[in-house]
DNA sequence: TATTTTGTTCAAAAAAGCTTGAATATTGCG
DNA sequence: CGCAATATTCAAGCTTTTTTGAACAAAATA
């Protein structure tokens, strides 16, 4: 593909500047911090600094990595809603936004990585209960039921933070005093 | 080492039961949910199903798995502040009891591998806003600014969502609508 | 339909992280 | 102090996860 009149003279430089370089690591730790992978770190930070949406060969190009680490990164960001397609008329590749609302963000991470364990650990404490029920020493049968419960009331409890955790972040900006952010990308 | 008379008999059972091993495997989930190794879910979930203050070699034997693994875990579960030591007279080993409150738990557990990180984005944005004084096209450079601030305004709410959450799970029982929970080791 | 462009898949290589266990330190006791 | 009990360290091995890149599939175009 050389570079004909048809194509809208995309000019992606090829290298990254330093602030870019310095963003992209930030992105990069903070992945791994909640346990993604790097790549989906660069892929994402690569994207948020970009001006204007970028296309598969120019996330592969300017991070220098492999077609299937751009194409699995991709993919994952897209299902935990971090980026959007992004409509470019007169090209044919996909392009892609990065999702800057942080509401947005936390919201697909939970929905994606937290809130179906939340789900499938009611079912393995009545498991639980149910095991208990054969234990023939009454006493430590108790002390499990006791400690069983415990484990009810922590799933009660993280069940109902999560949604508070997005009202904070998101909708009621009340409930954040002091919250000076101004509007624009910054929601 | 043989059973004599000195050794207060700690009827430790060799054989985990199926309730204990069910519980275990939640803690192994959640610590895996929460990118902590399996040991160290079992070990907390050995602490918590037990009725009595556990040893190193308790842990060990009855987990089957490695001095440096039982060593290592146990250093950063008493880090995080999950477990606590139990003095118990007449024996020279360390006995381990698991921290109960969520609230603790949390507590450690951010206190310990969010909070630096969210400490040391600071100074990471600060470095970007220099690299930044050094781009030489306006508009780029201004398009950099304006992520910049999103990404300072991000940190903001990260640091004040965390004592929210303290909040929520500890002491402000009343931000807990519904919240039946019955005194005791539920706290 | 043949061709080119675009994107995905997946087996193998590389990297990262965890576990093991023998060697080493530390502590309490006589 | 010397000994035994207790706990930690860390290099090597093992497991799991991530990355790579070549082969494959899909879709638009001519």
């Amino acid at each position: 593909m050389s570079n004909t009149p048809q194509m809208p003279a995309e000019g992606k430089q090829v290298r990254l500047s330093a602030w870019e370089i310095a963003t992209i690591d930030s992105f990069v730790r903070a992945a791994a911090l909640i346990g993604l992978p790097r790549s989906i770190g660069e892929i994402y930070g690569l994207l948020y600094c970009s001006p204007d949406p970028l296309t598969f060969d120019d996330v592969e190009i300017r991070l220098g990595i492999s077609r299937g680490s751009v194409s699995g990164g991709l993919k994952t960001l897209r299902q935990l809603g971090a980026i959007t397609l992004h409509y470019v008329p007169g090209s044919r590749k996909d392009h892609y936004l990065p999702e800057l609302s942080m509401e947005r963000l936390v919201r697909g991470f939970i929905k994606d990585q937290f809130s179906p364990h939340l789900a499938s650990s009611a079912e393995r404490l009545d498991a639980i209960e149910a095991e208990l029920a054969t234990e023939p020493d009454r006493t430590r049968r108790e002390h499990g039921l006791q400690r069983l419960n415990t484990l009810r009331t922590w799933r009660r409890r993280a069940e109902k933070l999560l949604p508070l955790i997005l009202a904070v972040l998101g909708g009621s900006r009340a409930l954040l005093s002091q919250d000076k952010s101004a509007p624009g990308d910054l929601v």
